[in-house]
DNA sequence: CGTCTTTGACCGGCGC
DNA sequence: GCGCCGGTCAAAGACG
């Protein structure tokens, strides 16, 4: 096993070029993973590395009808997207999850996996997909904001890092 | 016994 | 209009 990396695709809103400073990311990344870690086999250290991404293919998500009626309906989908190096799909970030679907994908192929979180009158969604390319990453989706607290009270170091990112947005 | 996974069906959007 | 594709529902079973 070696060290696994996390990568951060941040979707903020378009596909705006952003500055390449960390501190233009979204907001409330703490609220989406208040506690991060690995749990099968504790495999993440402190070695996890942060990127921040925006545009490419993920730019399509979230995106609004251009034939939407009246406009101003516009809801803001909060919506991230997670590169982990890891051998299980199973992340734990301290949420639990029920898994509502699977389907197979065109262009990969492995299953994509659907989850929601159990909580009630939590709508978060999550996703996740194994890519065909590298067996040992795992593209993390997840959809809307948490509003409720975790049942975990230990938090991990990850925490003070994605606290650390999202300092500069309100 | 309660909770979560599994799995096929269903449905809506989109491209041809 | 039709078929593909991606996302969700829901019944039934597995598992503690």
């Amino acid at each position: 096993m070696e060290h696994n990396q996390i990568l951060f695709l941040a979707l903020p809103k378009s596909s705006d070029s952003a500055p390449p400073n960390l501190s233009s990311n979204p907001s409330n990344i703490s609220q989406v993973f208040p506690r991060f870690h690995i749990d099968s086999a504790g495999l993440m250290k402190n070695e996890a590395k942060i990127y921040q991404h925006c545009g490419t293919s993920y730019g399509s998500v979230g995106k609004v009808k251009p034939g939407n009626k009246e406009g101003g309906k516009e809801t803001k989908k909060h919506k991230y997207a997670f590169q982990t190096r890891s051998q299980v799909d199973i992340l734990d970030d301290g949420y639990r999850w029920r898994k509502y679907g699977q389907k197979t994908v065109k262009n990969s192929k492995f299953p994509r996996s659907y989850y929601r979180c159990t909580h009630q009158g939590c709508n978060v969604k999550k996703q996740v997909q194994r890519l065909s390319k590298d067996e040992e990453i795992v593209v993390t989706t997840y959809e809307g904001i948490h509003s409720h607290p975790t049942d975990e009270t230990s938090a991990e170091n990850f925490d003070q890092i994605l606290r650390h990112l999202q300092t500069y947005n309100a």
